[in-house]
DNA sequence: TCTGTGTGCAACTTGATGGTTGCACATCGG
DNA sequence: CCGATGTGCAACCATCAAGTTGCACACAGA
Protein backbone atom coordinates (compact mmCIF):
# COMPACT_ATOMS: atom_id res chain seq x y z
CA UNK A 1 0.00 0.00 0.00
CA UNK A 2 2.65 2.36 0.97
CA UNK A 3 4.61 0.32 -0.51
CA UNK A 4 7.11 0.03 2.57
CA UNK A 5 7.14 3.68 3.46
CA UNK A 6 5.82 3.10 6.97
CA UNK A 7 8.98 0.73 8.28
CA UNK A 8 11.46 3.29 6.82
CA UNK A 9 10.31 5.89 8.28
CA UNK A 10 9.77 4.51 11.55
CA UNK A 11 13.12 2.44 11.47
CA UNK A 12 14.40 6.27 10.52
CA UNK A 13 12.69 7.99 13.46
CA UNK A 14 14.87 6.48 16.43
CA UNK A 15 18.22 8.50 16.57
CA UNK A 16 20.00 5.36 18.09
CA UNK A 17 19.48 3.06 14.30
CA UNK A 18 20.47 6.55 12.73
CA UNK A 19 23.90 6.09 14.38
CA UNK A 20 24.05 2.52 13.82
CA UNK A 21 22.95 3.18 10.17
CA UNK A 22 26.09 5.61 9.89
CA UNK A 23 28.30 3.28 11.94
CA UNK A 24 27.55 0.71 9.79
CA UNK A 25 28.09 2.78 6.93
CA UNK A 26 31.70 3.94 8.14
CA UNK A 27 32.71 0.24 8.62
CA UNK A 28 31.28 -1.06 5.59
CA UNK A 29 31.04 -4.59 7.16
CA UNK A 30 30.12 -5.17 10.65
CA UNK A 31 28.85 -7.58 13.02
CA UNK A 32 26.03 -6.60 15.98
CA UNK A 33 28.72 -7.13 18.87
CA UNK A 34 31.04 -5.17 17.15
CA UNK A 35 28.48 -2.55 16.59
CA UNK A 36 28.08 -2.42 20.51
CA UNK A 37 31.41 -0.13 20.47
CA UNK A 38 30.08 2.28 18.68
CA UNK A 39 26.76 2.59 20.48
CA UNK A 40 25.92 2.99 24.24
CA UNK A 41 23.58 0.10 24.15
CA UNK A 42 23.36 -3.91 24.74
CA UNK A 43 24.09 -5.98 21.78
CA UNK A 44 20.82 -7.17 22.47
CA UNK A 45 19.32 -3.87 21.53
CA UNK A 46 21.45 -3.52 18.98
CA UNK A 47 20.06 -7.13 16.77
CA UNK A 48 16.52 -5.80 17.65
CA UNK A 49 17.59 -2.38 15.77
CA UNK A 50 18.92 -4.20 12.94
CA UNK A 51 16.10 -6.30 12.24
CA UNK A 52 13.88 -3.60 12.16
CA UNK A 53 16.55 -1.74 9.83
CA UNK A 54 16.29 -4.81 8.05
CA UNK A 55 12.94 -5.32 7.91
CA UNK A 56 12.68 -1.77 6.34
CA UNK A 57 15.09 -2.87 3.50
CA UNK A 58 17.79 -0.41 4.66
CA UNK A 59 20.29 -2.93 5.83
CA UNK A 60 21.44 -6.81 4.63
CA UNK A 61 22.61 -9.51 7.12
CA UNK A 62 23.92 -12.44 6.32
CA UNK A 63 25.95 -15.03 8.00
CA UNK A 64 29.51 -16.00 7.97
CA UNK A 65 31.17 -19.05 9.39
CA UNK A 66 30.23 -18.15 13.61
CA UNK A 67 29.18 -14.76 13.12
CA UNK A 68 26.73 -12.49 11.05
CA UNK A 69 27.79 -9.64 9.17
CA UNK A 70 25.59 -6.79 8.58
CA UNK A 71 25.64 -4.15 5.79
CA UNK A 72 23.70 -1.11 4.40
CA UNK A 73 21.44 -1.22 1.49
CA UNK A 74 20.69 2.33 0.39
CA UNK A 75 17.63 1.35 -2.31
CA UNK A 76 14.44 1.69 -0.08
CA UNK A 77 15.83 5.10 1.83
CA UNK A 78 16.49 6.77 -1.89
CA UNK A 79 12.76 5.44 -2.79
CA UNK A 80 11.22 7.09 0.31
CA UNK A 81 13.49 10.36 -0.09
CA UNK A 82 11.50 10.82 -3.99
CA UNK A 83 8.53 9.57 -1.92
CA UNK A 84 8.53 12.68 0.57
CA UNK A 85 9.85 14.77 -2.31
CA UNK A 86 6.83 14.19 -4.24
CA UNK A 87 4.39 14.51 -0.92
CA UNK A 88 6.15 17.87 -0.49
CA UNK A 89 5.54 19.11 -4.30
CA UNK A 90 1.89 17.92 -4.22
CA UNK A 91 0.44 19.39 -0.91
CA UNK A 92 2.30 22.97 -2.71
CA UNK A 93 0.29 22.17 -5.54
CA UNK A 94 -2.94 22.05 -3.56
CA UNK A 95 -1.79 25.19 -1.62
CA UNK A 96 -1.63 27.36 -4.54
CA UNK A 97 -4.92 25.89 -6.07
CA UNK A 98 -6.25 26.89 -3.19
CA UNK A 99 -4.72 30.35 -2.51
CA UNK A 100 -6.04 31.12 -6.44
CA UNK A 101 -9.55 30.01 -5.83
CA UNK A 102 -9.20 32.22 -3.00
CA UNK A 103 -8.28 34.95 -5.24
CA UNK A 104 -11.41 34.84 -7.37
CA UNK B 1 22.43 19.03 15.18
CA UNK B 2 19.81 16.88 13.43
CA UNK B 3 18.14 20.24 12.84
CA UNK B 4 14.39 18.91 12.89
CA UNK B 5 14.87 15.81 11.12
CA UNK B 6 13.93 13.77 14.13
CA UNK B 7 10.70 15.98 14.76
CA UNK B 8 9.42 15.54 11.29
CA UNK B 9 10.63 11.61 10.70
CA UNK B 10 8.40 10.97 13.91
CA UNK B 11 5.83 12.99 12.65
CA UNK B 12 5.50 11.22 9.62
CA UNK B 13 5.98 7.49 10.90
CA UNK B 14 2.48 7.57 12.16
CA UNK B 15 -0.28 6.80 9.70
CA UNK B 16 -2.76 8.87 11.12
CA UNK B 17 -0.73 11.38 11.19
CA UNK B 18 -0.20 11.35 7.57
CA UNK B 19 -4.03 11.10 6.82
CA UNK B 20 -4.46 13.84 8.96
CA UNK B 21 -1.73 16.06 6.52
CA UNK B 22 -3.76 14.72 3.00
CA UNK B 23 -6.77 15.43 4.66
CA UNK B 24 -5.60 19.16 5.59
CA UNK B 25 -4.03 20.03 1.94
CA UNK B 26 -6.95 18.63 0.02
CA UNK B 27 -9.41 21.25 2.09
CA UNK B 28 -6.68 23.33 2.29
CA UNK B 29 -7.90 25.13 5.76
CA UNK B 30 -9.72 23.17 8.23
CA UNK B 31 -10.31 22.84 12.33
CA UNK B 32 -9.48 20.13 14.79
CA UNK B 33 -13.05 19.40 14.88
CA UNK B 34 -13.87 19.68 10.65
CA UNK B 35 -10.78 16.89 10.50
CA UNK B 36 -12.52 14.61 13.08
CA UNK B 37 -14.97 13.75 10.21
CA UNK B 38 -12.01 12.49 7.64
CA UNK B 39 -10.14 10.75 10.39
CA UNK B 40 -11.80 7.98 13.14
CA UNK B 41 -10.73 9.11 15.94
CA UNK B 42 -11.94 11.96 18.79
CA UNK B 43 -11.21 15.17 18.13
CA UNK B 44 -8.88 15.48 20.73
CA UNK B 45 -6.36 12.96 19.47
CA UNK B 46 -6.53 15.10 16.44
CA UNK B 47 -5.23 17.80 18.46
CA UNK B 48 -2.43 15.85 19.92
CA UNK B 49 -1.88 15.09 16.17
CA UNK B 50 -1.55 18.49 15.44
CA UNK B 51 0.61 19.44 18.26
CA UNK B 52 2.85 17.24 17.26
CA UNK B 53 3.07 18.11 13.39
CA UNK B 54 2.80 21.98 14.24
CA UNK B 55 5.70 21.07 16.53
CA UNK B 56 7.65 19.29 13.68
CA UNK B 57 7.02 22.68 11.47
CA UNK B 58 4.68 20.85 8.94
CA UNK B 59 1.82 22.05 10.04
CA UNK B 60 0.41 25.81 10.95
CA UNK B 61 -2.61 26.73 13.22
CA UNK B 62 -4.19 29.93 13.74
CA UNK B 63 -7.13 30.91 15.81
CA UNK B 64 -9.27 32.78 13.76
CA UNK B 65 -12.15 34.18 16.46
CA UNK B 66 -13.64 30.92 18.16
CA UNK B 67 -12.19 28.94 16.04
CA UNK B 68 -8.11 27.47 15.15
CA UNK B 69 -7.37 26.94 11.66
CA UNK B 70 -4.89 24.94 10.23
CA UNK B 71 -2.55 24.55 7.14
CA UNK B 72 0.00 22.51 5.96
CA UNK B 73 3.48 23.84 5.45
CA UNK B 74 5.77 21.75 3.28
CA UNK B 75 9.03 23.70 3.80
CA UNK B 76 10.85 21.36 6.07
CA UNK B 77 9.31 18.44 4.49
CA UNK B 78 11.23 19.09 1.61
CA UNK B 79 13.91 19.73 3.78
CA UNK B 80 13.75 16.27 5.03
CA UNK B 81 13.30 15.21 1.75
CA UNK B 82 16.70 16.73 0.72
CA UNK B 83 18.57 15.30 3.98
CA UNK B 84 17.17 11.85 2.88
CA UNK B 85 18.09 11.93 -0.43
CA UNK B 86 22.01 13.31 0.81
CA UNK B 87 21.98 10.55 2.99
CA UNK B 88 21.35 7.74 0.59
CA UNK B 89 23.81 9.47 -1.57
CA UNK B 90 26.62 9.13 0.51
CA UNK B 91 25.86 5.93 2.19
CA UNK B 92 26.61 4.81 -1.72
CA UNK B 93 29.58 6.60 -2.08
CA UNK B 94 30.84 4.91 0.94
CA UNK B 95 30.30 1.51 0.28
CA UNK B 96 31.57 2.24 -3.63
CA UNK B 97 34.70 3.37 -1.13
CA UNK B 98 35.00 0.16 0.77
CA UNK B 99 34.12 -2.05 -2.44
CA UNK B 100 37.04 -0.48 -4.21
CA UNK B 101 39.14 -1.21 -1.49
CA UNK B 102 38.22 -4.37 -1.47
CA UNK B 103 39.18 -5.32 -5.01
CA UNK B 104 42.81 -3.89 -4.17
C1' DT C 1 38.22 -32.30 23.17
C1' DC C 2 37.88 -28.22 25.80
C1' DT C 3 37.61 -23.28 26.10
C1' DG C 4 36.53 -18.76 24.65
C1' DT C 5 33.83 -15.90 21.86
C1' DG C 6 29.63 -14.86 19.22
C1' DT C 7 24.43 -15.66 18.48
C1' DG C 8 19.78 -16.56 19.59
C1' DC C 9 15.80 -16.77 22.57
C1' DA C 10 12.81 -15.38 26.35
C1' DA C 11 11.16 -12.83 30.32
C1' DC C 12 10.91 -8.56 32.45
C1' DT C 13 10.93 -3.34 33.46
C1' DT C 14 9.94 1.14 32.15
C1' DG C 15 8.77 5.17 29.66
C1' DA C 16 6.42 7.16 25.68
C1' DT C 17 2.44 7.45 22.95
C1' DG C 18 -2.18 6.98 20.91
C1' DG C 19 -6.55 7.11 22.44
C1' DT C 20 -10.60 8.06 25.39
C1' DT C 21 -13.87 10.56 28.62
C1' DG C 22 -15.43 14.42 31.39
C1' DC C 23 -15.74 19.04 32.38
C1' DA C 24 -14.84 24.04 32.33
C1' DC C 25 -14.38 28.10 29.48
C1' DA C 26 -14.97 31.10 25.42
C1' DT C 27 -17.72 32.90 21.70
C1' DC C 28 -21.09 33.46 17.95
C1' DG C 29 -26.04 33.95 16.74
C1' DG C 30 -30.76 34.76 17.67
C1' DC D 1 -29.19 37.29 27.69
C1' DC D 2 -29.14 32.48 26.62
C1' DG D 3 -28.28 28.39 24.23
C1' DA D 4 -25.45 25.94 20.97
C1' DT D 5 -21.06 25.02 19.22
C1' DG D 6 -15.94 24.92 19.43
C1' DT D 7 -11.54 24.78 22.37
C1' DG D 8 -8.60 23.70 26.14
C1' DC D 9 -7.12 21.08 30.07
C1' DA D 10 -6.47 16.99 32.92
C1' DA D 11 -6.89 12.39 34.36
C1' DC D 12 -6.81 7.94 32.98
C1' DC D 13 -6.09 3.37 30.32
C1' DA D 14 -3.82 0.28 27.17
C1' DT D 15 -0.41 -0.84 24.19
C1' DC D 16 4.09 -0.74 22.26
C1' DA D 17 8.93 -0.09 21.89
C1' DA D 18 13.58 0.38 23.81
C1' DG D 19 16.46 -1.57 26.76
C1' DT D 20 18.17 -4.87 30.13
C1' DT D 21 19.57 -9.47 32.16
C1' DG D 22 20.19 -14.39 32.10
C1' DC D 23 20.96 -18.57 29.93
C1' DA D 24 21.46 -22.04 26.33
C1' DC D 25 23.55 -23.20 22.01
C1' DA D 26 27.03 -23.05 18.06
C1' DC D 27 31.50 -22.93 16.35
C1' DA D 28 36.55 -21.66 15.60
C1' DG D 29 41.13 -22.58 17.38
C1' DA D 30 44.70 -24.58 20.41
Amino acid sequence: MTNGVDEVLAALADPTRRRLLDALATRGEATATTLATDVPVTRQAIVKHLAVLQQAGLVDGGRQGREVRYSVKSDRLAATADWMAGLAAEWDRRLATIKRIAES
